[in-house]
DNA sequence: ACTTGTCCTGTCATGCCGTCAGCTTACCGA
DNA sequence: TCGGTAAGCTGACGGCATGACAGGACAAGT
């Protein structure tokens, strides 16, 4: 690895342009919170920088290429999701906490990242691999750690045979990306907040062990 | 309720408007699904459909509002989707069998209209209202029935009091929806498209009835 | 053929894209 | 202190998409 942040000419950035480079990835960032996708045009993230468009190009081929760093660096972040799972029990109480703090985790998670998430999203649905990767970075992260668990019950006899733990972990973890992305949908039938994650905390843990919790 | 379609200017379409119109949004439907959202421009679409871009704003506000017009098209459809769920029982052999259509029907749905789908869930995503209600109209169709069904067991005490059935039935079909946008992600995972329905189905029937399915 | 209303397009001003040459700034060795 | 060199930034420009308009082509009825 090189470790090197380069300019699109090939220059090695120094001090000052990685802090205009910064600067634009915040913008950028900022942007995409507040206005559609479609929407973001090279001119407003640099002038939001105080900068000319010259100067974004300098440093990303395009948007799509500036987005595809801030979802790396998110993507780093979401790394640390292993810990909601790995090497958690999930019999008795302490497997309804590991479901509650799954839940908690990876909710405050997509929230935190909303807007750069979404982008990210219909990048892979699109078909981009860089998108795609990106998205399976963070994904894997998490449905790593439940595939291991589901098989881990399976070996004690504890989870039926037939049930292919990738694919149920998989799910559950696509689940909760979901819900979380649209948490304002569930709203409107009379949802709230507090009333969803401990119902989506049930459903993980009946995936994982195919039984009612025992709180 | 007018049922006329009209110009942007005011103007009534009349059978040669309408034709066009209509070649305009095909052509819309088939870029969407072979280049990124960002990327659609105005006039590659009228390229395509062999005419001029400022036909394309006779009849349209920009592109945005033609997919919305798309959509809107597809949720229709969509109410059908209820059939999937309304009237089922959920007990026994039968019960599975309404989770296996469920996941069936909603897969093929989605994967139909994948492309417009993805936009739709974008749009909704970043808060617009417009395509926010028109994948409720589609979601809708399913979560009502489904809550209806969990309600039911409910009150036969077949479920557990402190489930809210509408987070249930939403997360359900939030899942649904998601594994079918990223059905190719599974596959990194080791996971076949015929080992996901009935993974999917598994965890639907555990969500619903919060018992393993008898076969 | 004439009229009427629908339908399409050429054209234009505006604004964003993406590139380049050239200017300014910071660093460094002599 | 003084160039020299590379980093950093921008004005300006051709190219393209946008969105509006007025006017011409077309079909249908008289």
């Amino acid at each position: 690895m090189t470790g090197q942040v380069r300019t699109v000419d090939g220059r090695v950035a120094g001090r000052r342009g990685q802090a205009t480079r910064q600067k634009l990835l915040d913008c950028l960032s900022e942007m995409l919170s507040s206005s559609p996708y479609r929407d973001v045009k090279v001119i407003d993230v640099a002038r939001k920088a105080g900068t000319s468009p010259a100067t974004f190009y300098q440093y990303f081929p395009d948007v799509e290429g500036a987005v595809l760093e801030i979802a790396e660096e998110m993507a780093k972040e979401g790394a640390g999701l292993t810990d909601l799972v790995a090497g958690r029990s999930w019999v008795g109480k302490s497997g309804w906490q590991a479901a509650e703090e799954l839940v908690d985790g990876f909710l405050g998670f997509w929230r935190k990242h909303d807007a750069i998430l979404r982008v990210v999203d219909l990048g892979a649905a699109e078909g981009d691999k860089r998108f795609y990767k990106i998205r399976m970075k963070i994904l894997n992260a998490v449905t790593n750690s439940l595939t291991d668990s589901v098989k881990e019950l399976q070996s004690k006899g504890k989870v039926d045979k037939d049930v292919n733990p990738a694919a149920v972990a998989g799910s559950l973890v696509a689940m909760l990306a979901a819900v979380a992305s649209h948490q304002k949908g569930f709203q409107s039938w009379g949802v709230k907040q507090a009333e969803l994650k401990p119902n989506l905390a049930l459903l993980v843990h009946l995936g994982i062990t195919g039984k009612k919790p025992t709180k």
